[in-house]
DNA sequence: TAACAAACAGACCAGTCGGTCTTTATCTAA
DNA sequence: TTAGATAAAGACCGACTGGTCTGTTTGTTA
């Protein structure tokens, strides 16, 4: 994977390479805990524990659990980042059939383990204001990405709703709201909802 | 210094009535706690402290954290129902206008601190089956009640959206996830949000 | 190779958690 | 009037929390 095992005497990892596994292993570790057991139920413990990681390596990365969950919204982005190379490609090839977009975004974003962990976060910003900031300044590039796309490939072809950004929101809250109450809802509500929502969407967006 | 003030013969509240006002302040302190300080945030010692209840007070209550979170649940959709009456006079005198409608039902449902606290047991209850299975009966209850008066008073007046029920869902995850988003958004994004989203309703739905 | 810094390990800390237990006051019914 | 049930108080418990501190190993560089 690095230079290192193609070369037939091994170089042991240097400091710097070290340093950003370990803390890399601390990310993904607090992420898969976001996700498997909550904000609430997330503790120095159980990352450390998944991590395979002495809290003394904690302490050395991490000043505090604050700083943690701030460095675990931006890795998550990243993920988010990764993901949207597939949507793309989904819209680009796919036509006109803006259902086929709709489940796209829907499987690689809110039925995913991302959601999951983004809406413990959105929840805890709540009460938690410099989460709140980062995951504010994070959320708007991502916007501005996406709005940048979505405007070249879409038009308002009704008076209901004039701009394609405002459509993009509404498809966005829309999920959401579909991914917080899916567990609570009977089995077939998920493609039901999806069905309807992109028939609503397709009576006022096209593409160019 | 109580009830005897006023009454000539003061009757000292009985044991029942003593039991249900103690009781009844436990779950308020609760939902409070929840609302205010997030489901991570309310500990036993909050809930006490703010009924200005013992501990022993209580655990003579209730058996666990879990029952009285349970309970709560329970006590919040009370309060759901309550003001259930106060948007549906919107909907019966407001004539036509669905803006009114959609406005109404974000004041009173989800920019309240209803929806605040329903947004932390939700999220627990991801985690918490027995609270799942609360949650669930308790929604089921309350969109049967809705789903009566809704199918009365419109009708589907377009192809895209056939039926009523649906649009209904489509509102409620519309609005959800706009309140959870709203706090990381500019000013003014509500109002346009709702604007458009109303709008695309009407489309959809007319009064009979 | 010597001197230093970075990476890591884990014992330890005070504080808080949900929950239990004993004790006391009060109401109710025989 | 008295015996028993109910309501309430709060000390107490072990488990666990985030965070600190000291000690040891390992990598880097002069």
């Amino acid at each position: 994977m690095t230079v290192s095992s193609s070369k037939p005497r091994a170089r042991r990892p240097s400091q710097a390479e070290r340093r950003d596994a370990t803390r890399g292993r601390i990310l993904d570790a607090t992420l898969y805990c976001l996700a498997h057991h909550g904000y609430a139920g997330t503790s120095l413990s159980q990352v450390t524990a998944r991590a395979k990681v002495s809290r003394g390596a904690w302490a050395h990365h991490f000043a505090s659990m604050e700083a943690l969950l701030l460095a675990a919204a931006e890795h998550l982005m990243n993920q988010v980042y990764a993901r949207l190379a597939s949507v793309l490609s989904t819209v680009v090839s796919g036509g006109n059939d803006l259902r086929a977009l709709v489940d796209a975004v829907w499987r690689e974003f809110f039925a995913s383990e991302v959601n999951e962990v983004y809406l413990e976060l959105l929840i805890a910003s709540r009460r938690n204001p410099a989460l709140a900031e980062r995951l504010r300044v994070l959320a708007l590039q991502l916007e501005a990405n996406i709005t940048q796309v979505a405007t070249q490939l879409f038009e308002p072809q009704s008076e209901a709703v004039h701009e394609v950004t405002t459509m993009m929101h509404l498809n966005r809250w829309m999920l959401r709201g579909l991914a917080l109450d899916a567990p609570l809802m009977p089995e077939g509500t998920v493609d039901e909802a999806l069905q309807a929502w992109s028939a609503l969407v397709s009576t006022q967006m096209r593409r160019r």
